[in-house]
DNA sequence: TTCCGATTGTGATGTATGTCACACAATCAC
DNA sequence: GTGATTGTGTGACATACATCACAATCGGAA
């Protein structure tokens, strides 16, 4: 049974780090020894539907590739009313970036829509590797210019859009959502009420 | 005259350039050389109140770093409504980002609010000065990081607070913008009609 | 099974904001 | 100076949305 166990948790942490090296391929080319080596900076993390991988007032030091699962990163205002900036699917990076950029204490808050296997990798090694390795720098560089103009055009659709239209939009990017995520997670990611999105 | 225009135009030259290298250097460091390389790429411009830099459906090839003046980056919708993306003042950057690294053409407008002094990077240099020297890379990560942060927060502030809260941050991190830009301008920055921000 | 909490729908009502309309001042071109 | 354009303020009205309240359904725990 233990072996069993063993076994399956090689194959799953071989599986994350597989999705990984094809996530970074798409962007840099790394020989095997690269890739292992950097590879190797990245710890394995399982958590459970409901945990908890960031709260606020914590200090940030590790950013996350999410490699199976749902996260969400939210913000909590002072009526205690919860914002979400994103839902972190599989191939996509998480953290408090502005935390583990500053070394500020965390204001976002990270936790699990389902169960989850990510990927950790903490602000030191980040820019140990940047700094080793060329072509992760430029690897973290692309990374960011993705995340920049997605963030700027989620700004630009909550401007432009009605709540109907950003939903259909929500959606037809990630259908997966609708069945996946409670609706009332699905309005605070909207911007409006969940009494409001059931009326949509 | 001819004389003390070229005087002119070098001093403001040479301004741009140093407030430009002062802003890399908070960076990172680079020698004399590397310095004198780098900032060779960039091309200056002049343009006056109102001039057009970026059109929607331009190819867009360059970004620009404002060494003086004050411009906006701007959609306009199918109902001809205007957003403000950003204001862009003096050690800032700008572009239409999704445009200029993914080859499209051009969604986003940048136009003068005031006459300016901008230094133009194009793509291919700028990629290319990412390969010939690390830390320029390095410079580049950290630029598009802040920015992504920036626009993490504002997207937040957008869904958290309201119009008037959204304004009085706006003037407390930008005192000149309320003489300097016309109110309908702050509106379409702020996301709410002229109206409604004349009766904050 | 039974109960409880989580999720979702829907009605009633108040409020912030958009839209349309008009007025007036400042600026600019000629 | 004169007329046109631009920027700004304010009233009247419509509307989208928040909030509060209640009900119904579902799934898991005891």
């Amino acid at each position: 049974m233990f072996l069993l166990i063993c076994f399956l948790a090689i194959l799953v942490f071989m599986n994350a780090k597989e999705l990984l090296k094809d996530h970074i391929s798409k962007t840099i080319s790394l020989s095997e020894e690269e890739f292992e080596y950097v590879l190797s900076h990245f710890k394995e993390h399982y958590f459970t539907k409901g945990q908890t991988i960031i709260s606020a007032g914590d200090k940030v030091n590790h950013e996350y590739f999410v490699a199976e699962g749902c996260l969400k990163s939210f913000y909590i205002n002072e009526e205690v009313k919860m914002f979400i900036l994103q839902f972190s699917m599989p191939n996509w990076w998480t953290s408090d970036f502005e935390a583990l950029y500053s070394g500020g204490k965390a204001k976002i808050n990270v936790d699990c829509i389902t169960d989850a296997t990510v990927l950790a990798l903490s602000n030191e090694d980040r820019e140990k590797l940047c700094r080793e390795i060329h072509t992760v720098e430029h690897f973290f560089r692309w990374r960011t210019n993705k995340g920049y103009v997605a963030t700027q055009k989620r700004l630009l659709s909550f401007m432009n859009n009605d709540t109907k239209h950003r939903y259909e939009e929500l959606l037809a990017l990630y259908p997966q959502l609708y069945n996946l995520v409670p609706k009332h997670l699905i309005a605070a990611y909207l911007g409006v009420s969940r009494e409001t999105l059931s009326r949509l």
